[in-house]
DNA sequence: TATTGTATTGTAACCGATTGCATTAACTTG
DNA sequence: CAAGTTAATGCAATCGGTTACAATACAATA
């Protein structure tokens, strides 16, 4: 019933059976105004009838565009992150993109293979968010000195030929910050991340800003840059236990970190929030799990993907004209759960 | 200091430098044999030198292989997903594979738009972990017409011709439902997600086979097909707090439903795992962080992407032969934590 | 020395779609 | 009716590697 193997149909197939050349065929499967509507409709039928299908190598041998756009994340075992990705399939299917994934794994040295196999792979533009330990833009360079568009997001790097869509890191770190001084914390610890990311120091500068709006000392000691990792949160928990004088408020740049650490504080007796307030970030499927539920930052993964997705094919069609001085903001939440409310009144 | 535009270097670039043809570049830049060792080292240090990087497209038109892979996930934001995603990236990348991937979000509509994308993409083989509603297997079919292998992981369709990596789902359940009896538990309700998904009906029925081993009642009530969201997890909750006769176990095919679903209970009053201990599924990161901590089944996740991109670039090879008739099966393991601890007897 | 073998390189025809530049037919217009 | 338009289609080169089939040179063998 099912032949075995299927022969594949070439424009030339097509333009043989109907008597016509190929150069006709292949304007007619392009919707070329030159062609009568009647020679289309005829040309797409058989098409179809015979399950053509373009073959893109050609097509991308001839016209030098790949159709296909790369994406570079840390990780994917993020909601965040995989909601971002899900935001810009989303957008990518639409205008006929495909997606060509992968992570970094939080270093440099893989981003850079990464990069390498994108550039080989002749993506038309790159989305990334960049790892950890990035300190070189040299690999996002080379995309730039062929106009390959290079668009960050998220964890951005600052270039005068690249995009950026973010979110306002610093205000959420002030509203974050102003909250737990809102619930009468006045010695609070902030858990972050590489400070050469943006999202970590932006975060730890609205952190500050907010702090001074108290005018309350800023003591260094009350920053620690981690991996933000589960064992980090540990750590972070026995290293508090280990102070003379405790924190009474703790903002964690990350969800889950911030649950390991909340843990380990209740197991060692601390009474959240009433001891030690918690505040984390990303909201995460795991902050709404732990008990007491985890203040955090609603981030707008979709939202992100999407935004990112358009942006970067608006300027491939040159539809779009981008301005590359500003980034585009998208807009975050505070999300108030029971891990820092003190007083109840909401 | 950067040009702003670099030409593309071709092997006829080279080969006019070099006073050589194109074949023996092309040739060289292979490896084949019959080059001179001189020539190829000559060859290779031009090449290097003025950055020449094969266009794949020529290569692929030619060749008629694409170097690509296809993955097909039902959802990138689990941490099984990625982790799978991460084993399967390595492995791919060893081999000089690049992975387009795409989630169906547990629609078969999708999943099926995805397919044709790939399908057109050209991929050399597709990895597919299938969606929750997926009933047909023709969008696959068409892969497998043409030659084109198609794997199957995690959550696998029967085919004659499609290979399969799983766990033993049936043993996972059995153990799992084992540990519960064990425990003194003797009303469990097994929680599960579509029955049409291999990993969903085999965990079933090692719940059964586990029932069945002690004599126990055989209650169908007791077994609840949802999609295992977190929402579910809410609803399972609500709906044992409403039963006459409460179950003493629960068996929930997923982490975060289980999660979700031991707070509320908890909320109602119910002690865990006193008044009912609970058993989760894929050992994912929440399962540390709820309290108190969830018993689950460690899954290797990046072992399994690894060993099925392996067999499908053996398969692709030809290096392996691949016996198609029985799956692979890679071992899981119950990890017991305090949420079905009820005797100190460890 | 003539012959055969081996190692190395070259020639040229692909792969399939695209597109600048004709070409042809049909239609206007003066 | 001749000249000029317009509409529709065809020709052939091109994109850059790959590879079957020579071709060449030189050494080994008879």
């Amino acid at each position: 019933m099912e032949r075995m193997m299927e022969k594949e149909i070439t424009i030339y197939d097509l333009a043989k059976i109907l008597a016509l050349s190929p150069a006709t065929v292949s304007r007619a499967l392009n919707d070329h105004p030159a062609i009568n509507v009647k020679t289309k409709a005829l040309i797409a039928e058989k098409a179809a009838e015979l399950g053509y299908r373009s073959n893109t190598f050609a097509s991308h041998l001839r016209t030098r565009k790949t159709n296909t756009l790369g994406v570079i994340v840390p990780r994917l075992n993020s909601n965040f992150m995989s909601t971002v990705l899900a935001g810009m399939e989303e957008v990518a299917n639409n205008f006929g993109y495909n997606l060509l994934i992968s992570q970094s794994l939080e270093s440099e040295l893989k981003e850079r293979a990464n990069a390498k196999t994108m550039f080989d792979s002749r993506v038309d533009g790159l989305l990334v968010s960049v790892a950890y330990d990035t300190d070189s833009i040299d690999h996002f360079v080379t995309f730039i000195n062929r106009n390959i568009p290079v668009l960050f997001f998220d964890r951005i790097m600052d270039h005068p030929r690249c995009g950026a869509v973010i979110i306002d890191n610093e205000q959420a770190g002030y509203d974050a910050t102003r909250h737990l001084l809102d619930q009468g914390c006045r010695r609070i610890i902030h858990v972050t991340g590489d400070l050469r990311r943006n999202v970590y120091a932006d975060r730890m500068n609205g952190f500050k800003r907010a702090l001074a709006g108290q005018n309350l000392p800023q003591d260094n000691r009350f920053i620690i840059s981690t991996d933000l990792s589960q064992e980090a949160g540990r750590q972070i928990a026995a290293q508090i236990d280990q102070m003379a004088e405790k924190p009474d408020g703790l903002f964690i740049a990350n969800d889950l970190c911030a649950a390991i650490c909340m843990q380990v504080l209740k197991e060692k007796g601390y009474a959240i929030p009433d001891d030690i307030a918690i505040v984390g970030f990303n909201n995460d499927p795991v902050s709404q799990v732990v008990s007491p539920q985890l203040t955090t930052v609603f981030y707008p993964g979709y939202q992100m993907g999407k935004t990112a997705m358009t942006t970067m094919i608006g300027q491939l069609n040159g539809t779009k004209l981008i301005d590359h001085s500003e980034p585009i903001i998208l807009r975050s939440e505070l999300i108030i759960r029971r891990s820092s409310i003190r007083f109840e009144n909401l």
